[in-house]
DNA sequence: CCCTACATACCGACTGCCGGTTTGTAGGGG
DNA sequence: CCCCTACAAACCGGCAGTCGGTATGTAGGG
């Protein structure tokens, strides 16, 4: 009934006046939909414009150009990503391994809740032409996930819990692993839309299950050490696809 | 004196007319070196015209987009850099390890012979804005190196000389750590340019030593076993920067 | 309490440039 | 001689970014 509230452009023309960080995160909502829906060369400013419902001088006044808005997209979405699992690692106590576990749990937990989200992301990033949004969104989510992950590799070799040569080195394996999974994460969901939803569980697990054991060699721990196998999860996350 | 052979645009407007194939490797030797000084973005299609002294008719005669410039260049590159590497692995016999090892020896003596090429590409590749450029050339050197490494792989672990969970992500993870390595590879330039040669070199070669070490854990071998280290090359290379 | 002066959010026509197309032409092999 | 291919050059549509101007507050003096 408000003159407000609209959630798709349709232009009343009229000028509503927002707080900049209210409009900020306004047009950002706009900007990654878009992107996330359609990748980032393939969307204009003038198409944000008319997501968002503002005009280009009210845009501009906001950001300086095009690529602000990738900087200021990736930046919200990596710290959402990244938030809940450092939280849950720094809620949790007791030796290294216990507190990456953790970590590493949360972090699937949310992949799964956002499952649907997940899989526009992934269709769009598979996309050649791409590249760019994904190595954007990869490095910023790499580099805030690293020191996360120093500091508890970090507290496995004072314990002695850890055997690794060069933490840096470790560090940049371990996020990597998690890179070079797109394409098994792929795989997955579009099996998983072909119907064979166990099939595509399956690959994921196994995956999940071969970069464990590869991470507890490199950490020089026990087979079995680190936990990455949740088919649960892998089931919830992929059925949120075909249940679009 | 003759109107042919101009090493940088300057038109004479007359027409040459040349073998497809030739005109094909000269417009890529055009863009090649473009594409490496200022990047992917910055580069347009009339900065490659002007250098290769040809019209938009003329391209568009032998490319079907700017992105067919891309894919040339970098399919280029990577056949050129992959294939002496694995000429080496294919004239060496023996055991898994040994040819594994002459085809990083090989790959390593390549980049040293190329150093300062190598420099203007890791220059380039760093600045931020490139990263479709890093990303395809990594990704098209990945796609064309992952054969290789599998078929080493798979021979080691039919030997038994190798212990490895997942082939696949045991590949994928030692062509990851060679991706990694840009950021080191880019201090290791800017510190040997700052005169400084031996901390450059001793920065790359520790990152080499670990690397070598990560790799052995990761196939199931003992210490020792890969051999990354080569600081007489590093050397070389880092050296051909300086001397510009 | 209101009016003025100023700051800031916002608008929309305009521009320069860039990737790509179309139409025209030279020139060498058959 | 002629025709097909390699090339030239004018041209086009669309995009990111700019700029002069307008609406919407807000602070402070009378």
């Amino acid at each position: 009934m408000t003159t407000s509230s609209r959630t798709t452009a349709e232009h009343t023309s009229k000028r509503v006046r927002m707080a900049p960080n209210d409009r900020r995160a306004h047009i950002l909502d706009a900007a990654q939909m878009l992107f996330f829906m359609r990748g980032w060369e393939d969307v204009t400013i003038a198409d944000v414009l008319n997501e968002a419902g503002i005009s280009k001088g009210g845009f501009y006044h906001h950001f300086a150009a095009k690529e602000d808005l990738l900087d200021g997209v990736v930046e919200r979405f990596t710290t959402q990503a990244l938030a809940s699992a450092q939280a849950a690692r720094d809620a949790t106590s007791g030796n290294a391994l216990t507190r990456f576990n953790a970590f590493l749990a949360e972090s699937s937990r949310w992949k799964a809740e956002y499952g649907k989200q997940m899989k526009f992301f992934m269709d769009v990033m598979l996309r050649p032409g791409n590249d760019v949004l994904f190595a954007r969104i990869t490095a910023a989510a790499n580099a805030a996930a690293m020191p996360v992950l120093l500091e508890m590799i970090g507290q496995g070799v004072d314990e002695g819990t850890f055997d690794v040569g060069d933490i840096g080195l470790v560090g940049e394996t371990i996020t990597g692993l998690a890179q070079a999974r797109r394409a098994v994460m792929q795989d997955a969901f579009s099996a998983a839309e072909n119907g064979d939803l166990d099939r595509a569980v399956a690959r994921l697990d196994r995956r999940m299950v071969a970069e464990a054991a590869l991470i507890d060699r490199i950490l020089g721990l026990p087979q079995g050490s680190v936990t990455l196998s949740n088919p649960a999860e892998y089931r919830l996350m992929l059925d949120a696809v075909t249940g679009n």
